[in-house]
This record gives C-alpha cells, structure tokens and sequence, in this order.
DNA sequence: TACCTAAGTTTACGCGCGTAAAATTTAGAT
DNA sequence: ATCTAAATTTTACGCGCGTAAACTTAGGTA
C-alpha cells in the first residue's frame, strides 16, 4: 500500500491499466467486468486504496445506493436498536443507510423528510410519529419516495407497514395477568400513535373475551418523556389508591418504568411474590426492562422480525421499480415473565 | 405555491429573472447579492421551492457544509442525548451534521472514519471509543480533516479535547460520600476508555487526600454492557458478601443501574433512609438515574456546556483552516443528591 | 483456419453546480 | 450631467463520474 494519492477515477483507472468507464463499471457491479480486468483492477486498489467520489455518483446515477431511516426518538434506546438493526441489513444489502431521529417533533420530521427528498434515497424507512405527524407531508413524501412504514403505522401512507400485531399481544398478556391474578387495568398516556390505541383497544377486547370488566386509567401528560409521566402520574394514583387493580397494564414500558420508580417511593412493593400488593406489566421488552426493580414482565416485540421484514420489503419495491405496493406483516410478540407481575 | 417541478438551478434562475451564477451566489450567503435581486430569488423560491442539488453543489465545494459526528454508542441515551444537541447547534450554524454510532466496534470506528473521509466534511466531532479505537486509523483522520474530540480523549490526537473534569467531579463525590457515612469503595469494570482510568484514579487520588483507605472493585466483564456486567457481578459480589465497604461508587451510572437491580434481588436494601445496609452512587446523570430505585445519587456532567463548547471549538478550527489548534475545556460536573447514597 | 456472437471496453457526452475572470451596473463625488 | 471605484452580474470553464453507443476482443463452432 504506498501513500500516494489518486486524485480520481481517470487516474485510477492509469494506474490499473484499464479505462475510466471500466473501472466505473467495476465499482458498481465487480462481477460486470472480465475476470483478467477485475484483478487488474483489484491489484491496484491494494496499492492506492481508492474510493469513487460519492458526490459525484450520487449526481450521476438516476438512483442513489441511498437509504434513510427515520425513528421517532434515537433516545429511546428501543428505536436506537432497532434502527441499527435496520442500518446492518442495509450494507449488508449494499446500500447506504443514514438514520435521522424526529426527537418526537413533527415539524423535524417534515423536515427530515425534506432533506431525505433531496438526497433521492432509493428508499425511506419510516417510524412516523404517528398522530403528531403532518399526514399530508408524509403522504406527499411517500408519493415521490419507495417508503416503507415500519414500528407505527398511518392508515393508507407508504407502501406497505410492518409492525407487531398488537391484538395478538396484548391479549396474551392480559390472559397471562388474569391466570396468575387479579385482571389488569390499563394504564396509558394520551395515543401518542396507533400502536397505543390498538394496544388499548386490545386490552378492552381482551378483557371483555375472558368475561372481566375492562377498566381504562388515563395519565395526563403528552410528548415522549413516558417515564416521566408514569412517575409523577403514577405517584399520584397510587397515593390517592385509585388504580382500580392491584395489577396494572402499562400501555409500554417505559411507562412502566416510571410507575415502578413512583411504587418504590410510595413504599408500594411490586411483584408476584409474598407480601407484594402490585402487579405492574409493560410492552415492548425495551433494553431496560432486565434492570428494574423488581424486573419487568413484558411483551417482547420481535425487533429482529420486524428489521428484517421491513429492509426486505423495501427491497423489493426498490426492485419493482417503487411501483406495485408490498404486502406488510405483523409479528407476534413473546411473553417475557419476570419479576413484576 | 405551483407545483410545477423546477428541475435545476438554470430553470430556477430563468424563473426568477437573474443569471444562474446569481442564485448560486445567493444560496452561498443570501447577503451576497443586492437587494432587489435578493427579492427577486425569494419570490420565485415561495412559488417554486427549488433546493440546489446536494451532490452536485457538495462536488464542486472545496469544502463541504457538512459535520460528522461520530459516537461511540447511540443506543446509549447518554451519547443520543449529546449527539442531538450538538447536531442542532451544528444546523443553527447552518451545516449539515449526520451522527454516526461505532457500536462499542473498533472496526466500525474505522469503517465510519473512512466513509466520513470520503465525504471530505468540514469537520468532526468524534467521541472515540477509547482503548480499543485504532489508535494509527484516527490519528491518520484526525491529520486529514479538523477534528475535535469530545468525551473521551487519545493522548496528543485530535485539534483539541472537551470533556468533563473528573477530576473534579469524581472527588467531589468521594467528598459527599465519605461526609454523609462509610467511605466509599470504587466498583469498576476493566477501563474502555481515559475516562474510566481517570476516574478510578480520581478516586484514589480523593481518598488519599481525605486520609481514607482506597478499594478498587474490577468487575470482569467488556464491552459495553455496562448494566449487563453490573448487575452480574454485583450479584455475585454481594451475595459473597465481598463489597469491603457499604457505599459503592460506580465508574459510570449505567454500572450502578445494573447493581441497584443486583442489590434488589439479593434483597439489600440501598439508600440513606433507615434500614439501608448499602449507599450506590454512580457518574454522569445518566437519563434514567432519575427513575431507578431508589433513584440514583451521581454527578451530572455538564451535556450543554460540553456539546456547545465542543461545536465552538470545531468552528473556530474550520474557520482558522484546520491550521491552528484550539484550546481544549474540561467541564465540572454537578452533584445530583438522590435517594440511594 | 475462418467466422460468428456475446461479452467486454472505449469514445463521447452530459449531469448540476462552484468560481475565477471579464463585463456590467451602481452609487457617490465632482 | 459625468466620472470613477466599488459592487454585482455574467461568461466560460471544470469538477468527477454515469452511461448510451460504437467499437474490440474472447471463445466457441463449422
């Protein structure tokens, strides 16, 4: 490997003793180019380490090798893998992810999108805000741009959602609370998206299938700062003893981890063993929810399932050219039985 | 507003009148152009809303408008946290920031550093992994493109360095800790970085000065499953019985997240109220000290004043041609008195 | 050995914009 | 009204690469 460096592809292509467009024709498919000219080719790559000028690809080609990944909020370290996931199956695919969080604000959505339209991605992967989000953007956005919904969906936006099927979820945690004790209420904030009315209105039906009365506990609070809201609600619900349960149903976990912190400092003790006198359950199997005290039972979203489903389905609308939709898919969800209820 | 397509800046400056070099000059710096001619531009772009092409204009700067950020772990809402707050002072500077995440993987610092490089930015602002990090590759970056390094430094590599003081911060701990009851021990992991060497020596240095016996605890473990390595040892730690002090500092918050669930399982109960048998601190006010139990006594490292000192810095080196080096800040952190030391 | 075809390579052109240098306009002073 | 320096605009060229079309070559067949 020496130094010296190539200022681009024409002399590159000197040095490797074959023509520009030829080494062109290399980088975008080495198998396209005769096996003599690809060692050529390769020989020369080890000794200079040369890299096309993305820029300039990027203007030339009719489509980028471009992907973007859009979640609601990188902080929440649920989204932080999922994305990830996502952006691995993407190299490996040979695309180029790049991931952009709305940090729960619709405006910064619009604008990502905006920014993404720009950049001509051969595809967007997209977790909308959900309700907050300026539909007719989004739908404008997914008119021009192969779009995938994935985590949360809009009802007739993008090509095709891929998500967890909530009404298989939820109910199974519901039985699992019913079997093991006291039926559940539903603690929840306002639906920040759909998946948190579904959820909701799985519980109801859950509920009402297994013969109990459902009973609905809204804390008020808005945004994305859900332990926050499950904390402070939760401390004052539970020191006015007005959860009409002793087990209690977080519309997620981070909710969940907010009630949990607000039980230990109301001296509430929570879990399924002796001397507990609350059952507290979430949704999602967020990373956090080993290390609560007492840990969380909790639906596990298979994150893998629906990382792979949604690069899968975005490939191949980019393959069909972004014209004939995909079907979507919903995943089941696991029951993780841990301490706290 | 039509929605007539404008499809380049030649058609858009024909729509509004001026020469296509004009708008170039405008969208370079709006001020640049005169008055009426400026009125002009705008006109058009509220009918139109035409965006100059991102690659070609990238292709054709000497420099580009964009930032990168390099973390080296987004999952970590620490780092996510940090992260959008540089990126938004970054865009109100008017450049393009784009975060990327090295996964705790050296490799993947290098994959990242060598795709930023090919990007030719304006600038960098990398938080290296630390010990692990290809200590040639990023010297060699760090030689080719204005980098500042922000949260964990490599000794003599980077324009500058801003960080907090533990220095500072670590004995100020210590301080409270040895004043409020036992001295404390220091549970940490095998270093992955200068900031948990100098925090473990902070803490010798501190209990030394206050003539206290120091104790360091090394959990085996690596990586970046901090909470994963806390809890597991801390499991085992304590049901050996072999903390040789009843208050623990952790290197780190997240340490202490896995211990306080440790402790909760073993049945120690940790805080300051009557009954306790154990004190946990921890370091850095990570996001969900706040909703841990008992919630989590730490030093809050100054985010704000870190991520906008660290923009400063990599703009006065942007602005100075990369040339002259920019001084290097170390931040104070802030005791956070909580309820579990 | 001559010939054919498919695979691979080269020629030639354009993408959309930045920017130096030339040409023009503006504004202040006489 | 006229001149001049400064401010602005235009002309002209190049950036690095994708790609259609023209052109070679390799490899197999009769």
């Amino acid at each position: 490997m020496t130094d010296q460096k190539i200022k681009n592809m024409e002399e590159f292509a000197a040095k490797s003793g074959v023509s520009r467009p030829t080494v062109s024709k290399y980088f975008n498919d080495p198998a396209s180019v005769r096996k003599t000219t690809r060692a050529r080719i390769e020989t020369a790559l080890e000794r200079y380490d040369f890299r096309p000028n993305v820029y300039a690809v990027n203007q030339n080609r009719r489509l980028t090798k471009n992907i973007g990944i859009v979640v609601p909020y990188v902080a929440d370290p649920f989204f932080a893998e999922i994305a990830r996931n996502i952006e691995k199956r993407c190299i490996d695919a040979g695309f180029s992810p790049s991931t952009y969080s709305s940090h729960g604000r619709p405006e910064q959505e619009v604008e990502i999108l905006d920014t993404l339209r720009s950049m001509r991605p051969a595809g967007v992967l997209l977790a909308p805000l959900g309700r907050a989000s300026d539909r007719k953007s989004i739908e404008a956005f997914c008119h021009d741009v192969p779009t995938v919904l994935f985590d949360s969906n809009i009802e007739d936006i993008g090509a095709t959602f891929i998500g967890s099927d909530n009404f298989q979820s939820v109910p199974l945690l519901v039985d699992y609370l019913c079997r093991t004790g006291e039926p559940p209420c539903f603690f929840e904030m306002a639906p920040v998206n759909p998946n948190a009315k579904k959820r909701r209105d799985a519980y109801l039906m859950a509920m009402n299938n297994l013969g109990h009365t459902p009973n609905v506990i809204r804390a008020s609070g808005e945004g994305w700062e859900f332990e926050n809201v499950g904390y402070s609600e939760g401390r004052r619900i539970l020191s006015e003893g007005a959860f009409p349960s002793q087990t209690i149903l977080c519309s997620n976990d981070r909710i969940a981890i907010g009630l949990l912190a607000a039980a230990y400092e109301t001296g509430v003790h929570v879990g399924i063993t002796e001397g507990c006198s609350l059952r507290v359950a979430g949704h999602d199997d967020h990373p956090f929810s080993k290390f609560t005290c007492p840990s969380l039972t909790t639906v596990a979203q298979d994150y893998a399932a629906i990382s792979e489903r949604s690069v899968e389905s975005l490939l191949a609308l980019i393959e069909g050219g972004g014209n004939d939709s995909v079907d979507g898919a919903l995943f089941k969800g696991q029951l993780v039985m841990r301490s706290s209820a």
